[in-house]
RNA sequence: GGCCAGUUGGUGAAGCGGCUUAACACACUACCCUUUCACGGUAGCAUUCACGGAUUCGAAUUCCGUACUGGUCACCA
């Protein structure tokens, strides 16, 4: 009776189940290799949380010589959006982030987009009908919520269960004259659970959960014959032959239905980490992202604002296993790559995504990559947000390399660029186009008496120097000629005999060279700038005021 | 409301019965180095781990209760 119901709701469907899983052979890894998966739903923009979840299951396959693939999880078509999957495909590319097999990709295991895969799905719910453990459910939606609010009343809990299914026992010739009316249905699993029995969910970051058993006849298969998301993903990460599955945590209180699921099937249920959602601070408060009220929280913010892929992927790997960041202070020459990440160092209650802690991250990235890489990297950024700066980049190469260069190879690496916006306000005074544009933008720091004789006189006695030693004591000359006590030391020690001290000197020359009372080494700011460009800048300031 | 989880300094967090006078990082403060700023270095910054009780020779670590925070209870994922 159960196979001729089956057959009477699943007419077009042929394939067997054991012919399906003949095409989906055990994969050919190596023991301990990890299967992991990204498995968006194309619903929107791809936010940090997803790029946190496929980043941490990239990183595990790869050290474990495993497979990462990515599967669209396509299953709500009234909630997707035009361009959502292009957008997961490109925010997984820009941080480098790939996949060894999946949608646009390919692969022996696919197809890896859901709404292909129906057939799949029609074919096992076809086979739990067939042997009785689901059923057709034809209540409708105001049916539904008619119990749920005589079960709120009550204080019971919520659902489809127990004396509330009341399609599970339909006969054969009740479901046909349903379907003769043309009713609309869905099937439901004809749960097998008590909610009185514990079950525990070894959770590998959260450690063992116990949680009631289900006993909810959920709905596998809407009405549209589409899956839903636990019928879906329970089939697929069981064809797919994944290993680990790591999701984010909302996603525990259903847990029960998928092991129940994996049982009914008779399949192998994967292991399972439970991700702590990504928090920010607001006025003081805790709270999780949100898509709708944080720009920061979707991935294209990042490459907008300017913020390097590796610097994102540093603090991600931070944020992941919490040995990382003094892992990776101890080892500056090493890559993300080289670091063994774990389940048991994920953090498991709610992580918080601090944007003054990526920026650290960011500057001492830079601080440790060369000037070209640097100079490379800004470029592509500078062509596609700012177009009057990359050709400034272009035209004046060398000089930017060469201040970019300043203090890198050193022993401490300055770290004043954190974003590639930096680049540009960092090095702003080194361009002449820029750097005259505006006096009183050019100047707004500056608001010091400038003593001009001092300023003469260093111009008198430049000449090209052979080293910084040699130019520092042509000013400590200069400095005590003019009245300038040539050591801070000195002035200290009886400010009342100096005009200032060398350290004032120097503080003069920058602020008319650069605008800034912030720079990097000045010697050789001004062998990039040169004697001549001073003198007029020099002019520049004095004639603005 | 039921169920599940979390709660350690200014901040993020390590620790998971004695090695902790609670790691490390960020922030802040002071000093040192330095031509300035930055960088770097040194020191300071929780006698205490949400609160109350219990177990133990010994608890941040185990147990019970309370409070707060988050998650979840769809033909959404």
């Amino acid at each position: 009776m159960n196979k001729e119901l089956a057959n009477l709701l699943f007419p077009n469907i042929k394939i067997t189940v054991d012919e399906i899983e003949a095409k989906y052979p055990a994969r050919d890894l190596k023991e301990g290799a990890y299967v992991t998966r990204f498995g968006p739903s194309p619903t929107g923009f791809m936010h940090v949380g997803n790029l946190y979840g496929a980043f941490i299951s990239s990183m595990l396959a790869k050290q474990t010589g495993g497979v990462f693939y990515l599967r669209v999880e396509d299953t709500d078509s009234k909630r997707e959006k035009e361009g959502a999957v292009d957008a997961i495909i490109n925010g997984l590319k820009a941080f480098d982030i790939d996949y060894d097999e999946g949608y646009g990709k390919g692969g022996a295991y696919g197809p890896y987009l859901q709404s292909e895969r129906v057939e799949i799905y029609q074919a096992y719910a076809k086979k739990l009908v067939s042997e009785g453990k689901a059923y057709p459910c034809f209540m409708s939606e105001e049916e539904i919520a008619d119990i749920r609010s005589g079960q709120e009343l009550r204080k019971e809990k919520i659902g489809i269960y127990g004396s509330y299914a009341v399609d599970r026992d339909l006969s054969l010739d009740e479901v046909k004259e349903h379907l003769a009316n043309g009713d609309s249905y869905v099937i439901r699993l004809k749960s097998p659970g008590d909610s009185h029995n514990e079950i525990i969910l070894h959770d590998l970051i959260k450690g063992d959960i116990s949680l009631p058993e289900n006993d909810i006849d959920e709905v596998i298969l809407k009405k549209d014959g589409i899956p839903t998301y636990h019928f879906a993903h329970v089939i697929d990460d069981h064809l797919m032959h994944t290993t680990h599955v790591l999701r984010g945590d909302e996603w525990v209180p259903s847990f029960p239905k998928h092991l129940q699921l994996n049982q009914v099937l008779g399949f192998k249920p994967c292991k399972y980490a439970h991700i702590a959602p990504l928090t920010k601070k607001e006025d003081g408060k805790i709270r999780k992202f949100s898509k709708r009220k944080d720009p920061e929280f979707a991935v294209s913010y990042y490459e907008e604002a300017g913020i390097p892929k590796e610097g994102v992927r540093l603090y991600l790997a931070t944020l992941a296993n919490t040995n990382f960041e003094e892992w990776y202070l101890q080892n500056k020459d090493k890559s993300i790559e080289d670091f063994k990440f774990s389940f048991k160092k994920m953090p498991t209650g709610g992580t918080l995504f601090d944007m003054e802690k990526l920026n650290n991250i960011c500057r001492t990235y830079f601080s440790r990559i060369s000037a070209d890489v640097i100079y490379n990297d800004a470029l592509k950024y500078y062509k596609k947000y700012d177009e009057e700066f990359y050709d400034l980049m272009i035209k004046d190469k060398d000089k930017l390399i060469s201040f970019l260069n300043i203090e890198r190879d050193s022993k401490r690496p300055r770290k004043d660029i954190a974003t590639y916006k930096d680049i540009k306000t960092e090095s702003a005074y080194i361009f002449n186009d820029l750097f005259y544009k505006d006096r009183n933008e050019t100047y707004k720091d500056i608001d010091e008496k400038i003593d001009y004789d001092v300023i003469n006189k260093y111009i008198e006695i430049y000449r090209d120097f052979n080293s910084e030693d040699d130019w520092y004591n042509q000013v400590k000359v200069l400095a005590e000629e003019m009245g300038y006590a040539p050591s801070v030391k000195m002035y200290k020690e009886d400010p009342t005999l100096y005009k200032g001290h060398i350290g004032d000197v120097c503080e003069m020359i920058r602020h008319l060279l650069t605008g800034r009372v912030k720079t990097p080494n000045l010697y050789q700011l001004l062998k990039i700038i040169g004697i001549d460009e001073f003198k007029n800048r020099v002019e520049f300031y004095k004639n603005g005021k």
